[in-house]
DNA sequence: TAGATTGTTAATCGATTAACAATC
DNA sequence: TAGATTGTTAATCGATTAACAATC
């Protein structure tokens, strides 16, 4: 699936590279709301606090998207950094716990804003399953979780349960065919190489300033 | 302030070393909660899809918590990460925004478990303004946040406000004397070099998983 | 003692940066 | 043309890994 757009540039891309375009990409919304329609390496590395030298080291990965003299084309660059990230349709998405978060996850409009669209949610509280969400949406029980992502051809989790079904819950997303997870819970999941996932720990981030402070 | 750990091992210590001591305390509480006493550094490593060499290298930058032939006690090296990362107390936080997010993470119980106390909560929503979230927290106007911030000697703040708002909250949060910021803004906020601050976006992360699908 | 695992060194690997020719 | 900025190379910098003596 690297081919398109990686044909002259056979070697594989480091994650962390590719970890950096989604900030890249943000920041090229952001400069598109301020009515910009030009940037720079130098531009968006003052932004983000990195080097110039590093966003256009970045980019070479994948193509030539800028002009000597010049900069990059703010539209044109986002077209192709989400051709590279494959944003082109609506993702899918399964998510997993509607405590307070996932609450919030469902309402966050940012998801579908950029694409993200949650199809099915799950929870095994009994007085919770059966609840209507909003016209197109039901919480259906963790049971379901198999049968349902994989009739609706989801391959992105959000997970939003507490540690100890994590692990539990984690394995039945894999089984039900999920590749990628968003994963709240605060611990370190097992998966297979072919899966990947993401974690969000506020508590570790946290833990991580403090160190400083 | 590294100084007490720092003695014998004088050389700065990496960001990335840090930022996964929080990771190896994780695991330390599980595998306490598991009922286990001792663990290795291949153990952890297992756990955490790392190399053991990487852990033993990590630790060996502030000191000597293992026995030969026998590996971590679990509650020893548990207390001493959470020396080395300033856990001793409980650490006061502030959250900007009351929306949905800020009202899960209010009831997150995960914060409180771990040291972080939310004791002031703004918005700048009239109707939400006065109300009270429990028996000690009111939500205050975000004109207070200086006022507030400072009398209560609070750190670490939690930014879960909308993209237009996070840069001007931000100024105020440092003006007040913020030293931390959680940030769930989907910007890149510029601070201060003697300011921390951790980004939480699931829209990058999600971007960054479908990359790979 | 025999077996196991640490802490550390040196080598390897990989990422960032500086610099500049190309060129808009 | 003069000025600016890209894309890329080579050098530098830093992080990870392999290996093993020390030792519990």
């Amino acid at each position: 699936m690297t081919v398109s757009h990686n044909a002259k540039w056979n070697k594989e891309v480091p994650d962390i590279v590719v970890s950096r375009l989604p900030i890249y990409l943000r920041s090229l919304y952001i400069l598109a709301g301020e009515g910009k329609e030009i940037t720079s390496s130098q531009e968006l590395a003052a932004r983000l606090g990195l080097s110039s030298a590093q966003i256009r080291k970045d980019l070479s990965h994948f193509g030539e998207f800028g002009k000597q003299g010049t900069g990059y084309n703010i539209q044109f660059l986002r077209e192709r950094l989400e051709h590279i990230l494959n944003l082109g349709a609506v993702w899918p998405v399964a998510l997993v716990g509607f405590g307070d978060l996932g609450h919030a996850l469902v309402h966050y409009a940012g998801f579908v804003r950029k694409g993200f669209e949650i199809q099915a949610v799950f929870d095994n509280a009994p007085h919770k399953v059966g609840h209507r969400i909003n016209s197109t949406l039901i919480i259906e029980d963790v049971s379901k979780i198999k049968e349902s992502v994989r009739a609706k051809g989801i391959k992105i989790a959000i997970l939003a349960v507490p540690l100890e079904v994590a692990p539990g819950i984690t394995d039945v997303l894999i089984e039900a065919g999920i590749k990628a997870i968003l994963n709240y819970a605060p611990t370190t999941l097992t998966v297979p190489s072919n899966v990947k996932v993401q974690n969000i720990d506020p508590i570790v981030y946290l833990q991580n300033m403090t160190y400083y402070l």
